[in-house]
Order: structure tokens, then sequence, then C-alpha cells
DNA sequence: GTCTATACAGGGATAGAC
DNA sequence: GTCTATCCCTGTATAGAC
């Protein structure tokens, strides 16, 4: 079916290249270790390919070695920190519903990746944004299904009423955080942690007596 | 203080310009108009100045006679947006929490100007994006304070608890409508009127017996 | 296999003619 | 008030050096 004269880079189910050797591989995470740092210092707006190139000192070009297109690098960019994140509140807190720590994985984020992420869904609702898309679906259903487990957990322990949907909570969870830390970032005057304590409050059931 | 050969434009507080004749409010009308109709159909991506003034009859040169930028046309976008949301919002329901009837608002929205409204959050969160942080924290402080009203209406009502506090309760209404409009956007399979119905279970007193 | 050099189409911003 | 012409920057694409 294919000449093997250019077998060197395959396409993936999800369009990501797959690579053979391992330097391949290190030098791809160099560039987006990079290109994270490019994005806090200068915002992703700033962080054009040729300037995210000169930050490691390679041509603009040899990006698309590793990355086909622009949107296919910052969505690499975004599924990385969102793996790092994971993984840091699993070593956080596995206990209980933590809405408290999971706030943490958004405010802990460089304000230009999250600004990195709005724009990235702005795309991912447009004609032309497939990949983006595809990608925001995947991880709102993830964070979905994250919360979901909290909340199954955080019933069985009894500090969630018993007489709600937990699928319909588990997407409020995930747009409460999502809405509050986006009004958060723009205004510091918000206070975030109000809102968290009171959804909290409002998912425990009611004091009996 | 200033020379009057050159008084046809100023600037107002807000930034926005100010003009004096009618033609060229009429014509700035126009040009708003005509944006959100390229928007509705190309994204706003394929909304380019050239794109938005070839559909008028003009050069993109043109429209900057009306708008300094094109982060200022599109604000203008989304705040002529808000203003006739804001308008049928009051004709359709001036009772109660409504919030079913908010979400109209948010979903009723073409996905372009949802797209565009993510996008320039994006930029608001950006060093350079002054203009339009100013914006959104007036936006959000806005639609909070409007929550706030309802959530005061409701509680007199008898449909909101005594013991939460609104103010937090009013961040809490407008991030859950933010953030549930955007996983629905992205997946029509998201059960966006459970959550919005949940939120308001939630926030009715308990049955007393 | 990896990278440089280069070209191209299109973007926003701007100066000056009419 | 609107035009044309121009500037510099962007993402994308390709050819060929090593």
């Amino acid at each position: 079916m294919t000449s093997d004269s250019e077998v060197s880079v395959r396409t993936g189910a999800a369009g990501a290249p797959v690579r053979r050797y391992p330097k391949g591989v290190k030098r791809r995470q160099e560039i987006l270790d990079r290109a994270i740092e490019v994005f806090a210092t200068e915002g992703f707006e700033g962080a054009s390919l040729r300037a995210i190139g000169e930050a490691i000192g390679v041509s603009h070009a040899a990006l698309r070695r590793y990355f086909e297109t622009r949107e296919e690098l910052f969505l690499e960019v975004l599924r990385e920190k969102d793996r790092q994140a994971l993984l840091e509140a699993h070593e956080r807190s596995p206990h209980g519903l933590g809405l408290a720590e999971s706030l943490e994985d958004y405010a802990s984020r460089v304000p230009g990746l999250m600004a990195l992420r709005h724009s990235m869904v702005a795309r991912a609702m447009e004609h032309g944004g497939e990949q983006s898309r595809v990608f925001f679906i995947d991880r709102y259903a993830s964070l979905r299904d994250q919360a979901l487990q909290s909340l199954t957990l955080a019933r069985e322990a009894g500090v969630v009423r018993a007489d709600i949907a937990l699928d319909a909570a588990a997407a409020l969870v995930v747009a409460t955080l999502d809405g509050l830390s986006t009004q958060w970032l723009l205004d510091s005057e918000v206070d975030i942690h109000a809102g968290i304590v009171l959804l909290e409050d409002l998912l425990a059931p009611p004091p009996q007596h």
C-alpha cells in the first residue's frame, strides 16, 4: 500500500505523529517544555512558531517535523499540562469530594495557559477546528467522569445528599470550576473560594433534627 | 485645549469612540451588523477586516474610521449582542429565578459568537489585552449583579433557601451558566437542562416536615 | 532522519492621495 | 470618508543540505 521510502513519520489514530526513535520523542518533549515556558512569559499570542523555535534555537520549519500544525502543538501543550495536573491531584488528596483541591488545578495554571485553553475552545467551536473539538469533547468527558467518581465516593462518605442525580452533579461541578476560575482570572476580586464552599454546602445532605 | 480641526472623533471614558454626526453612527451600526453576519456564516476566524469590509463594499482601511482596532470592533459586536439579549430577557420573564430563561441567552447565541467570546476572554487574560479585560471585568460584574437581583427576588418568593450568601450564589450561578453552555456547545450530548434544574433544586429550601 | 533556507498567501496596521 | 499602496508579521509548504 505504501512505499517504504517515506515511513519515517506515520499518523496515528488521533492524528498525532507516531515516531520510532528515542531522539525524536525526546526532542518533541523538549519542544513542548520550551513552548510552555514561552507561554508563561510572553503569553500565547507572542508564541508564534518562530518565537518558540527561537527559544529552542531552531527554525520554525523544524517544529513541523514534530507537530504538523500550530493547532496540534498547542493541543499537545494542553494535554501535557492536564496530564501533569492529574498526577499532582492524585498525589495530593485521594479523599472525599475535594473540590477545593480540584480548584488548585485550575488556579495553579499560568494565566497564559488558561488563555491558551480559552483560545483553543474558541477554535473547537468553529468550522475547521475538528482537532480541537475532538480534544475538548474528550477532555470534558474525562473531567465529568473524574467528578462522578469523586461524587460517588463522597456520597458513600455521607457528604453528598442522596436525592440528586450524580451525573448531572458531575457536569455541574465541572462547569462551576470552569466558570469560577474564568471570573477569578479576569478579576481577582471575585471570591472564588466562597463559590466552591457554597457548592459543597449545597451538595451536602441537609442536617436532620 | 484641542484644536478644532480634528474634533470629529473623540475617545470616551471606556475607550469607545464618540461620534457627533448621524451618518457616522449609522455607518458604524451597519458595520457591526454586517460583521455579525460574517461571524454567523464564516466564523470569527474567517472574519478578517478585509472580509467584513468586502461584505459592505468598502476597503478594510475604511473600517478603522469607526473602530480603531480589530479588538475594538469585536468587543463592540459582543456588547451589541449582550444588549439585545438583556432586552429580550426582560421581555420574556421578569419573574422568579428564571435560570432556564437565562440559559436561553447563552444557547440561543450563534456558536460563532460564543467562539468569538471565548477568544476575546483569552485575549483579556493576556498582556496587551487591556481593552478586552476591562470589557469582561465589567461584563461579569454586571451579570453577577443581575443574578443577585434575581436571587433576592427569588428568596422573597420563597424559592431560595435563607441560609446562603447571595453574592457567592450569584457568582456560582453565572459560572454555572457559563460552564454548562461551554460543555453543551462542544458536545450537544451534554444535558445542560438537567444541570440547570439541579442547581435550582439545590438552591431551593429543603422541604419541612 | 533532522534541520536550514526560502517562498507564498494572507493578516492587521498605517501613511498619504483624493 | 474612503481609497490605494505598503509594511511587517503570521502559519504553511517545499527543496535540498548534512
